[in-house]
This record gives structure tokens, sequence and C-alpha cells, in this order.
DNA sequence: GGGCCTTTGAAGAGA
DNA sequence: TCTCTTCAAAGGCCC
């Protein structure tokens, strides 16, 4: 793991991370054992890559036959298999990389992207900016794979209401009153009370999780008749749509993201499932430093939302909420038993829920 | 118009 | 503790 690299300087948390890492670490270890280099180590990898690619999984039988009735590509797979051929290693080898590169990426999350405009993903490179270089400091500096100085207790949560760290503010100046000033007794209010019209934090940050409610996930908060009231259906579909906030994004989806435009510009694929198939082919194949430094973005950018949004869980943004006319702070989706945004008796919840309804009618 | 495909990783819930 | 499910991004394709 990476953060092991760096002498065990990181206390983080992130331990999804550390056993990922942990177990690569078990297999440097075997691989220290047949005195293999990271060269060889890489190689390896490559070898596994190939070797997954001659001996296809049923999996990938199954999705190859799916792509044959779907008209999936033929010449996808031709493209798969050039682009497997090629050298993989070249990514992060290229004389300009900084980095980060991604860091300049154009931002889905920038407060005035909307998602459609993020699909404009080849000629964005030079001009966006990366979900948190608005926020982080460390722009073109070196991957530093030791950590700052935070919580250890960061990436935990304690039921639904997470931790705050104090030493975020580093990342992320926070202004007096911001989202680490709200009481507990305000936790528990929506976000779109709390965020106000336009994706904007209370805090005064933008935040790139935080998209208008155009996407696919709020709309079908509002087609499913036959689970709520036609009344409650109509005041809801009266109610201006509310901001939802997005899964922060994991080391392979940053990679993705940085990685995509040169993949379709490599091989002239525009297809999704077919450049994702490559993407994951070369993020195997990156040796533990180059993935490390995605794992590193991803835990800071799991730390950036769990500090603006405390009260959000990743159980919010589930369809079957959204598909039952569920309130994402207050309803207790029975059809999937997943709970609200709070961690509440149910008495508790009700309570709130009738506060909630008085609030809004107040409105 | 909306769901599917395809990838990996994170998170949550249930067994 | 392990397993399973869902979602995060992306854009073409299909119904």
């Amino acid at each position: 793991m990476p953060q092991l690299s760096s002498g065990g300087g990181d206390d983080l948390g992130a331990n999804d991370e550390m056993i990922a890492f942990k177990d690569e670490g078990e297999q440097e270890e075997k691989i220290q054992e047949n005195a293999f280099t990271e060269r060889d180590l890489a190689d390896l990898k490559s070898s596994l890559v190939n070797e997954s690619e001659i001996n296809q999984s049923p999996n990938a039988v199954r999705r190859g036959h799916q792509g044959e009735q779907r008209g999936f590509p033929e010449k996808h797979r031709e493209h798969l298999d050039g682009v497997s051929k090629q050298q993989d290693g070249g990514m992060y080898k290229t004389p300009g990389y900084p980095g980060y590169p991604f860091l300049m990426l154009p931002d889905p999350y920038l407060p005035n992207s909307s998602p459609s405009s993020n699909k404009v993903s080849v000629v964005q490179q030079s001009h966006g900016m990366h979900p948190l270089s608005s926020l982080l400091p460390y722009g073109n500096e070196h991957f530093s794979p030791s950590p700052p100085h935070l919580p250890t207790d960061m990436s935990q949560k304690t039921g639904v209401h997470r931790h705050q760290s104090q030493d975020l503010s580093g990342y992320y100046s926070l202004p007096p009153g911001g989202v680490s000033q709200i009481s507990p007794s305000m936790s528990w209010f929506p976000h779109s009370l709390m965020l106000g019209p336009s994706s904007m934090h209370p805090t005064g940050i933008p935040h790139p999780a935080i998209v208008p409610p155009t996407g696919k996930q709020e709309h079908e908060q509002y087609d499913r008749g036959m689970y709520a009231k036609p009344q409650v259906e109509a005041k809801r579909e009266k109610e201006p749509k509310k901001p939802v906030i997005k899964k922060p994004l994991n080391a392979f989806m940053l990679y993705m993201k940085e990685m995509r435009a040169k993949v379709i510009a490599e091989c002239t694929l525009k297809e999704s499932a077919a450049i994702n198939q490559i993407l994951g082919r070369r993020w195997h194949a990156l040796t533990r430093e180059e993935q490390a430094k995605y794992y590193e973005l991803a835990r800071k950018e799991r730390q950036l939302h769990m500090q603006l949004y405390p009260t959000w869980s990743a159980r919010d943004n589930y369809k079957c909420r959204a598909r039952f006319g569920l309130n994402q702070q207050t309803d207790w989706c029975g059809p999937c038993r997943c709970v609200p945004n709070i961690h509440l008796h149910p008495l508790h919840s009700i309570a709130l829920l009738l506060s909630s309804k008085l609030i809004s009618a107040s409105i």
C-alpha cells in the first residue's frame, strides 16, 4: 500500500485501501520471495492481464454474446485487442506528466458545469479543473504518499453521522460558520434546505458532488405513482427539484476520468463500455505507486465529501428510495429496508417527518 | 427518453 | 467476517 511505502506515515484510516494494498503487499512479498523487482511486478500484472484476455472468463463470454446481441462491437473488440497489445506503461512516462494530470481535467463538480457539459472530455483536459483542485492545495506538487495529519477516524462513520475533521480546513478553508459549525440538531435537515438554490454549500464552497437535479436519479424520484399517494406525488412534482449529492469518486473512477480522453484518442473509440474495459486492464497494469496516487486522491475526495456533507449517506442515492418516493432524510424505506439519512428511533423519525412537512408548508 | 453496457472501488446491509 | 447490492463516470446503442 502506498502509505506503507511512506514508512507508515499514514494513519488516516482508509482501511479499505489498506486492505487492497495489503493484498498487493502480500503479492509483493511473494514476488520478493522470488527475487522479483518492481519492474517484474508490472510485467507480472501485464501478463496476468493478457492471460485474462486469452482465457476469457465466463463473464467475458457472456458479455461477448451480449455484445453481439446488442451489436456490441466486434470492431470494439478489435480495438480492445489492439489496445491491449499497446504498451500500457507509457501513460505516466510522458515527459509532461505533472504528477496530477487530472487536476487539469474538467469538472462536473464545478458550480457552473452541468452534467452534460462534462461529457466533452477530450477537449476539456487543458482548461478544466479537477474536482479537488479548487479545494485542495496540492496542484502540481509531487505526489506525497504521506498524507497530512488527519484524524485516524476520518473515514470511519458512526452510524450515518460522520466525524468531522478539524484538520480538513487545511484542504478546504471552511469559513467560520461553515458546515462544521452546523449543530447536531440541524444535521438532520434536508440538504435541499441547507444547500440553497444553486448547488452551493452553506460554507460557500461549491462542491462537485452536488449536481442539479437533471440527472437520472432525480427524475426517478418523481415517477413512481404506484407507491405513493397521488396527492403527495402531485405536491412533490410541484416542489422544486432538489440537488443530488453524488458519491465521491473512487480511485478507479478518478483514473478513468483522467485517462478516458487518452484512450479515446488512441483507439478512436467512443463507447464507454469498451473504453472502460481498456481502462480496467490498464488499471491493473499500473504499478502500485501509480495506483497509489489515485487511492490517495480518492481518499481526499472522500474526506472532502465527508466534511461537506456529514449527514450524507450513499444510501441516499439508492434508486429504491427515489423509486418509492421517499424523503431521503426522513422516510423509512419499507420495500428495501434501507434507512433514512438519520439514525433515530422511528417515532423520532415520524416527528421529524411531521416537522419537516410543517416547515415545507410554511415555506 | 431511459435503461443497458462495462470497469473498479466504496459503502451499507444482511447472513 | 463474508457476501451481496448499489452507485459513482462515460457515451453509444437499443427499445
